[in-house]
DNA sequence: AAATAAATTGCAACCGATTGTGTAAAGAAA
DNA sequence: TTTCTTTACACAATCGGTTGCAATTTATTT
C-alpha cells in the first residue's frame, strides 16, 4: 500500500506560488483575497485533495469545533435521542460530537471530564451520572470559557446553562389526570434523594396535587427504588398489590416502571384501567406498542439536544464573556392513551 | 470571569528549570528519564492542574486517538448498543468516539466520511447507509492506513474488515426452528435488493430452509418491505391474513415487525403462537416484554461494538502496514420464546 | 586515574493551519 | 508626475506536545 501523504495548504502554496497564509485565507473566502485567486486555490485545492487538518486549525485557535457529550448511558431511549438531537444540531454548524458513558458513576465521570477538557471540546452537554453528588469537576469548564450545559439531570447548586423539563409540573399534570379519571388512592414509585432532583420534583408534583384535590397522602403507596428498571418495578407493584386496600392508580416516573406495572397487574387478574389506572413517564417507544398502550408524559428528548446544542454554539459563537446562564425548560404533555382511561 | 491559561508544559519545564522533552518523556514514564525526576515533574504537573493537549499531541503525530463511529442513527436499540461497545472497548485503551449520523442518505455519509478524516481520526467504525451503494468515499481511510471496520451492514466488494454475524446461517436457524415447531406455511419480511446484503442473506437461508425440510417456496408467503417500521408490518401482516390459505408462521427478520405481526394477529383473532407461531431478529428489549414473549434471533451488537473497536486499536497499534482483512462473525442463536412455542 | 559505558537531560525542528503586521503593486486624487 | 489609498499577498510567529540526536553528567571498568 502506498503512503499517500496528507496534502496541506503548503502543497498548494508551492504549487501555485503563493503563500500559505493566502492559501488559508483564500479557502475561507477572506476579503482581502481576490476573487481570482480564491477561485485558483479552491480549485487548486480540490485537484490535489486537499482535506483540512481540523487538528492544526484547533490547536492554533485552542478550540476544536466539537461538543463533547457527557451521559449515563447512550442505550436508553431518552438518552439515545438526546444525542441525536445533539448531533443533529452540531452538524449543522460544523461541530463533531464527542460521546463518553458515565455509566452512572461519579469516578468516571470526572475521569470524562478530564478527557474532554483534554480533548479541548468547544463545549459540553452532559447529564448528570447518579452517583454524582458534586460537580466541582465541572469547574474546569467554567474556569476556561467552555460552554457548558446540563440537560435532563442537573445540578441545583452550579451556575450553568440548563435544559430540563418542569418535573415538578409534569408530576402534578400526571396525578391530576388519575385524580380526573376517579382515582381515589394512586400510588406512586420513586427513587431515592438523589442529587439531580429530578424524581424528588415530580414526587413533589404527586403529593401537591393529592393534596390539592382533598385526596389523602398515604406513604404505603409511595415505594422507594434503587433502580427504575423493570424487575425493580415488579417488585414494587407485587407490594402493592400486597395491601389490604389496593391502589387504584399509579403515577410511573418512568414508562419502563409503567409497563411492569401492567403486565404485573394483568397477571394478578387486576383489569388496567378499569380497576388500576397507570400513568408512566417518557413516552418510550414500548409505551405506544404494549397493551393496553400506556398514558404517559411527553419528555422531549430530542428537542432538548437540540436546546442544549444550540446554546452551546450559539455561546461560542457570541464570543460573550459574561452570559446569562437562563435555564431552559421545555414542555411536556400528557399523551393519554388506553392504560388511564376510566372515562 | 477570570481568563485562566491553560497549564502546559512550557510552565511546568520553567517552574523545575527543565527541558519541554524532559516534562513530556516524564509524564509518560520514558526509560531514559529518571524516577527522580519523573516523581517531581508528575507532582509539579499535578499542582499546576496540568491537562494535556490532546490536538497537539495529535498534530505532532498525525493522530489523534479518536475512532469515528459513522452508523444510519443512533436511536435504534441494536445501534446504540454497537455504540455502546466501541465506546466503553475505545475508552479502555484511551480513546475518545466521535459518532455521526448519516441517517440513511448516501450524500450525508459521503460528507461525514470527509468530516472524519479532516479530524484525523486513528480508525473508522461504520455501518453503511441504506442508500449506499458504492463505497469509493471510504478508500481516502485506506489509502492513509486509517484502520476502517464495517459492522452489520457492510459492502462486499472492498477490502476491509469487517464484523458480521452469519445471517444466512441466522435466516436458516430461524426457518428451521419455525420447521420445528410444525410450522409448514411460513412466511418472510424483507427488503428489497439492498447493497448491505443482509436481507437478502437471511431471505437464502430461509429459502434453503425451507427447501431442505421439503416445503414448498410461496411468493405470496413473502412480501416486501420498503421500510422496517411498526407501520410497515402491519401492513404487510393484513396483506398475509388476507391470503385465501393463512401462513401458520413467520420468520420477520426484525422485532418490531414481530411485534407488529404479534399484534395484528391478536387483533384478527389469530392465536400466536398456536395458529400462527412467529419469530424475530435482534433480540430488542422489547422482544421480551411484549405478551407473548417473541423468540427471536440474539445479535450481540455489543459485541460487536467491541470486537470492531478492538480491530481498530489492534490494527493501530500493530503498526501493520499490509494486514490482512478478516472478517469475523459473531455467534448467533435462537432464543425460544413463547411466540413459537407449538411445542 | 584514565577511559569507556551508561544514564540523564537539553536543543531544536516538527506537525499544519491561523493571523497580526509589513510591504509591494495598482489605482485614485492632487 | 507625485502622493495617498486601496487592494492583494507575503512573512513569520504561534498553538503545545513529541522526538531524533547531541551534550552532559554519573557510573563502571581496567
Amino acid at each position: 500500500m502506498e503512503e499517500h501523504r496528507h496534502v496541506t495548504i503548503y502543497d498548494i502554496a508551492k504549487r501555485l506560488n503563493l503563500a500559505t497564509s493566502t492559501i488559508s485565507r483564500a479557502l475561507k473566502d477572506h476579503h482581502t483575497i481576490s476573487d481570482k485567486t480564491i477561485k485558483k486555490v479552491k480549485k487548486t485545492a480540490e485537484e490535489m485533495g486537499f482535506v483540512p487538518n481540523t487538528l492544526a486549525a484547533g490547536l492554533r485557535g485552542n478550540k476544536s469545533k466539537t461538543i463533547g457529550v457527557l451521559i449515563p448511558t447512550i442505550t436508553q431511549p431518552f438518552l439515545s435521542s438526546l444525542i441525536s438531537g445533539i448531533e443533529i444540531t452540531a452538524r449543522k454548524s460544523g461541530y463533531s460530537v464527542i460521546i463518553m458513558q458515565s455509566h452512572d458513576s461519579y469516578e468516571e465521570e470526572v475521569n470524562m471530564t478530564k478527557s474532554l477538557y483534554s480533548s479541548r471540546v468547544s463545549g459540553v452537554v452532559c447529564s448528570l451520572a447518579m452517583e454524582t453528588k458534586d460537580t466541582s469537576h465541572f469547574q474546569q469548564f467554567s474556569n476556561n470559557n467552555i460552554p457548558l450545559v446540563f440537560v435532563d439531570r442537573v445540578p441545583k447548586d452550579f451556575n450553568t446553562f440548563r435544559v430540563v423539563i418542569d418535573n415538578y409540573t409534569a408530576g402534578y399534570k400526571a396525578t391530576k389526570h388519575l385524580i380526573d379519571q376517579g382515582c381515589k388512592r394512586i400510588a406512586h414509585m420513586t427513587a431515592g434523594a438523589e442529587f439531580g432532583n429530578l424524581y424528588n420534583e415530580r414526587k413533589r408534583g404527586y403529593i401537591d396535587a393529592l393534596t390539592d384535590h382533598g385526596l389523602p397522602l398515604k406513604d404505603e403507596l409511595i415505594i422507594n427504588l434503587k433502580a427504575m428498571t423493570y424487575d425493580a418495578g415488579v417488585k414494587a407493584c407485587n407490594k402493592l398489590f400486597g395491601l389490604k386496600t389496593l391502589p387504584d392508580g399509579l403515577f410511573a416516573p418512568g414508562d419502563i416502571l409503567a409497563v411492569s406495572a401492567v403486565q404485573t397487574a394483568k397477571k394478578k387478574g387486576i383489569r388496567v384501567p378499569q380497576d388500576f389506572a397507570v400513568i408512566g413517564f417518557n413516552n418510550d417507544p414500548i409505551s405506544e406498542i404494549i397493551e393496553p398502550n400506556i398514558t404517559t408524559i411527553t419528555h422531549p428528548a430530542e428537542k432538548m439536544g437540540k436546546a442544549a446544542a444550540n446554546i452551546v454554539i450559539d455561546t461560542i459563537e457570541s464570543h460573550k464573556e459574561e452570559e446569562a446562564k437562563e435555564i431552559t425548560f421545555l414542555n411536556t404533555e400528557v399523551l393519554i392513551r388506553e392504560s388511564s382511561k376510566k372515562i
